[in-house]
DNA sequence: TTGAAAGCGGTACCAG
DNA sequence: CTGGTACCGCTTTCAA
């Protein structure tokens, strides 16, 4: 009855402008502008008085009509793809986290590959967001990147593309694959394999280059370099059951933590092996799962924190200094040794978070 | 065409306006907005010929003056505060697609708990957002919900408050619940254990209720009812443990499917029982795990693409119409059925993906 | 159908 | 420090 129409009230309301709190006050607009720009000129007292009448009337100010006038929406588009690796969700979470302590919201851009990819953007110029932040591996060309970040701060996480001025941050893939190498070699193994994820991405490409070489430098022998295909389970999976095939691999490097699980699953299961002693297994990422029990898998750890720190400190110079030049910033990772490597006696000495420093060092 | 070259040249850095872009073509700007206007008053000729402009010129109106005039931002705010079950980054992807379908941009709002939530969400306010998503299970207390949604579209999405009048979308967890408790007895288990998620959250409120209910109605027993206390892997991997040491259970419900995999591990690699011989093992949600051959987990699959249509639709629907009175939505699931109930052989019979007739209408 | 003009709710410069 | 006032770029009457 009367709620019914109070809803309906409610729903019709206008928030109070400044304007109109303005002139409650008998003040000017200005003020009331003022007394919500920190470092304003205005007296203590005026802004305490306007800030006050503001709580208690519940006034807001709008975004969008600041947006307009300011030239800055304070919003940050997130240009997403991939969410099935659990890798990314907690990146985008730390990220969109970072992004509110400087004031930025994050605005989502889920892109479906395949389809125009630049019609999936025109939302990100019409929103006049200020800041682009690319985290899809792969889906974006070179020139859609270009466009969508044209004229303003941008940044590519987790992915390089060489040719493009645009500032990158990622993990230092090649000190991660290299690590893992030196760690198989430590271990005493000399016939390895590597299952690549995305062919194309540039996380697999420096992945896949950097352990081949080092593998090469350190006199072992690739055995296998298996084309995943995708970063799946699945991809894993198949890509174990031809190691297995082989017979004649002692340890694998898949390129991120997801293929691994799947590639540990088909390689004790189906193929029985033991893990680590008939072959040993790492992955890349440090995703919740290589801590499960089950899998306990040796991994290279992103640097998520510093990745997003680093990430959120170029935006905001480039929102301060537009004539910042791109920089790429690979940051450095950590080796974490868990039982797919070394079994589980070791561990114990090793200790669970921390690289032992001998096999870190070869 | 050098007038052209000019245009274009002068562009460069500040976008093209309605307004210049009207001053080029001899018309008023008010076409110009009309031209990009679907179903306005305006001859076919003159919105091509400004459209085909506008498309040489590279003029993309300006979202955010838009949104000033009309007061409408196309924006749905969607406050997330979990991220670590996989099962929400793919509710997101799926919802935030949905949405950009009827023209909506997703705005994330990541809230962390404990801090003060309503701190969080002022933005959600000033950026005048038309339709909130509360996608967060936890953390919003029903006065935060109301706070947020006061006055716009707004969804709950898999959570349910029941006091409060803002509409929901979610499984039908009971459904869910009884389907399972009814497979269990159909496969002949009588001494049942359950393994809750986070306490006193709707999703395990009502699953837990609904499976206890159903158990005692089909006479079996409730060995175990376990206090999980979160959503996660570790979390079902103690539980496992409890349940390995009373030593009286034949099948286990977990909360979720990120439980019963912990609950999976423990069984079998710890306790050494086998599944589902020993323990018949069911969870909820049907992640991408549940499909590993490792786990090849039994669970209620939750029609998450049922559930993006029907939150877009009620959010349009509310937009359209801002007296439309609330209303809670349970949707059907479907049992899956896979090796951790069943085993290898009768699968084959039963075939993956299809619940069979016979255990399902028991 | 079309153009002129009055907002939408702030910001920022200017004079006092 | 404060108030007045031109915008920001588009939508929407209101006349013509």
């Amino acid at each position: 009855m009367t709620k019914a129409e109070d809803d309906v009230a409610s729903l019709r309301h206008k928030p109070l402008t400044a304007r109109e709190l303005a002139r409650l006050l008998g003040v000017s607009q200005s003020a009331v502008s003022r007394a919500f720009t920190p470092g304003s000129s205005i007296t203590p007292e005026l802004r305490q008085r306007i800030l006050k009448a503001a709580a208690e009337l519940n006034y807001h100010p709008n975004a969008i009509a600041s947006m307009l006038s300011k030239r800055r929406s304070n919003i940050a588009g997130i240009v997403v793809s991939e969410m099935q690796n659990p890798f990314y969700p907690t990146l985008i979470e730390k990220l969109s986290r970072g992004l509110q302590r400087v004031r930025l919201q994050s605005l989502m851009f889920n892109i479906t590959r395949g389809s125009n990819v630049e019609e999936q953007l025109v939302a990100l110029r019409q929103y006049n967001v200020d800041a682009v932040i690319i985290i899809s591996a792969t889906v974006l060309s070179g020139a859609s990147v270009r466009w969508a970040t044209e004229g303003r701060a941008a940044v590519l996480v987790n992915r390089t593309i060489p040719d493009l001025s645009v500032t990158s941050v990622s993990c230092d893939n090649v000190e991660g694959a290299r690590a893992i190498a030196d760690h198989f070699h430590a271990l005493g193994r000399h016939r390895v394999s590597y299952v690549a994820g995305l062919a194309h991405t540039s996380t697999n490409l420096e992945r896949q280059n950097a352990f081949v070489t080092r593998v090469a430098e350190l006199g072992m022998r690739l055995v296998h370099c298996i084309a995943g295909g995708e970063y799946s389970y699945d991809a894993g999976y198949r890509a174990g059951l031809d190691i297995a095939r082989g017979k004649d691999t002692d340890a694998v490097f898949f390129a991120n933590d997801i293929l691994a699980a799947g590639g540990f699953d088909a390689l004790t299961e189906i193929a029985k092996l033991r893990v680590p002693e008939d072959i040993a297994i790492a992955g890349f990422d440090d995703v919740a799962l290589t801590r499960w029990p089950h899998y306990s898998l040796t991994t290279f750890r992103q640097p998520v924190d510093a990745i997003v720190d680093k990430t959120v400190d170029l935006i905001m110079q480039q929102l301060s200094d537009a004539t910042l030049p791109s920089s790429h910033n690979a940051l450095s990772g950590e080796l974490i040794i868990r039982h797919s490597t070394v079994g589980k006696q070791p561990l114990e000495i090793i200790g669970e978070n921390k690289p032992s420093p001998l096999t870190n060092s070869l």
